[in-house]
DNA sequence: GTCACTTTATGATAAATATCATAATTTATG
DNA sequence: CATAAATTATGATATTTATCATAAAGTGAC
């Protein structure tokens, strides 16, 4: 189960000044008094798809995604959140409850900021009104924007750019664990899994990258690269 | 030429309520020294990519569709905008530039209130900042909910979503006229044009639309609604 | 009205992707 | 550690969609 963690002052919060860098103290000692800090081990569930929204949920450390159900035996995969991402932003201002379910899938740590907190503040303090604005645009757009470069993309164009995601905005490095499973990916891109495991395959004969189970090594990344962008 | 008119006051504008609900009557003063409402015909282009963001722009009368150049001779439609529609406020905050252009789809009238004035606004009315956020949200909100839920549907179903689309949120009626072309739809909902056509040919054979140039009608709804929900 | 140009229309074919089948490998569970 | 279940893997085939070709109808410019 999640566990409920000593919850560090936020004023000490590695990630303050950008999170909050327009709250004074005042504020801060405010934020603090309604938020909570959980970890929560892979796997794990954050929300489900309908629970009422009472919290705006931002990652501290770790992965978390955001899916669907959209049938009996299929979901669909929003987006992937990491940490300084806020999560809980997407439509908690104009829905009740969540449209969609927050799952783990790195051993992680997530704050949750009461939705009432927040929403004083942003009527009060218009500087963090414009803060949150800024937040909640940037996260759209990006979603938006990675949705709709995908969209072009065939299904080769689309692992190569996912994976040039993990390795240049997520890992930092051309080596690294996906966190998630071939039919994840799939969710995610809008494929097949056996295509998803079918294009690995073929980047791993191409001499793209090396595979071993969920450890990618991207050892042409220019290949890569051109394939995501001519795909 | 887009055509500058005399800009009605907000007092007395229609949307007034809807759209600044949050403002007293001295914001509306305010908002009003910093708009200006210009018409522009189908065809006129409102922004080009790239201009920069000054403005936060609304549409008051008429439908107009926000696109971007893809390549030589493609283009993708992100969103078409209804009144009561922010337009502007797709990354007006965290942009510079635009990363779209705007086009006018019918004849249309359209405000555009300073940027600077809006931020200004925001920061002193906490109320005001409320009602953007969750009118961005919304904006956000339909658009990725509407791509999400078409990525999953086939030609057909995208066909009968984005007729059923048109017909129940914009015209409210089952005869209307489509305001782009084939070519424009297929940039709208990720198809090619012939298939466009085609799908549209497959439907009127089926007895469940009349096509006259760009006149529909839809003569089965209900048969439109289960291709949608089947597709 | 005529000519060029775009849009609509339809068929034939090619290419991309999904589906089905089957097996090996890995992971979970008692 | 043995068995079940899920994941990874690969091939064959079916389906969907894109592409190419061609023509008719509509639209704008002069």
């Amino acid at each position: 189960m999640s566990e409920k963690i000593k919850s560090p002052n936020c004023e000490i919060c590695a990630f303050r000044s950008v999170l909050f860098n327009s709250l004074g103290i005042d504020g801060l000692g405010k934020m603090n008094t309604c938020k909570d800090q959980f970890r929560f081990k892979k796997g794990e569930v954050v929300c489900h798809e309908g629970d009422p929204i009472e919290s705006i949920i931002y990652v501290h450390k770790g992965l978390i995604k955001l899916h669907k159900r959209i049938s009996e035996n299929q979901s669909q995969i929003i987006s992937i959140a990491r940490p300084f991402n806020f999560v809980g932003l997407l439509s908690v201002f104009t829905k009740t409850e969540f449209f969609y379910s927050i799952t783990a899938i790195e051993d992680s740590s997530v704050c949750f900021i009461k939705k009432d907190c927040v929403l004083g503040e942003i009527e009060t303090n218009g500087k963090f009104a414009l803060d949150i604005i800024r937040r909640m645009s940037r996260i759209t757009d990006d979603i938006l924007e990675s949705k709709f470069a995908l969209s072009k993309k065939n299904l080769r164009g689309r692992i190569a750019h996912i994976l040039l995601d993990f390795s240049e905005n997520i890992y930092k490095t051309n080596e690294f664990e996906l966190p998630v499973s071939r039919r994840e990916i799939a969710e995610l891109i809008d494929m097949r899994t056996e295509n998803v495991i079918r294009i690995f395959s073929e980047f791993r004969k191409d001499g793209i990258i090396k595979i071993n189970g969920h450890m990618i090594e991207i050892i042409n990344p220019e290949m890569l690269q051109r394939v995501s962008s001519a795909g």
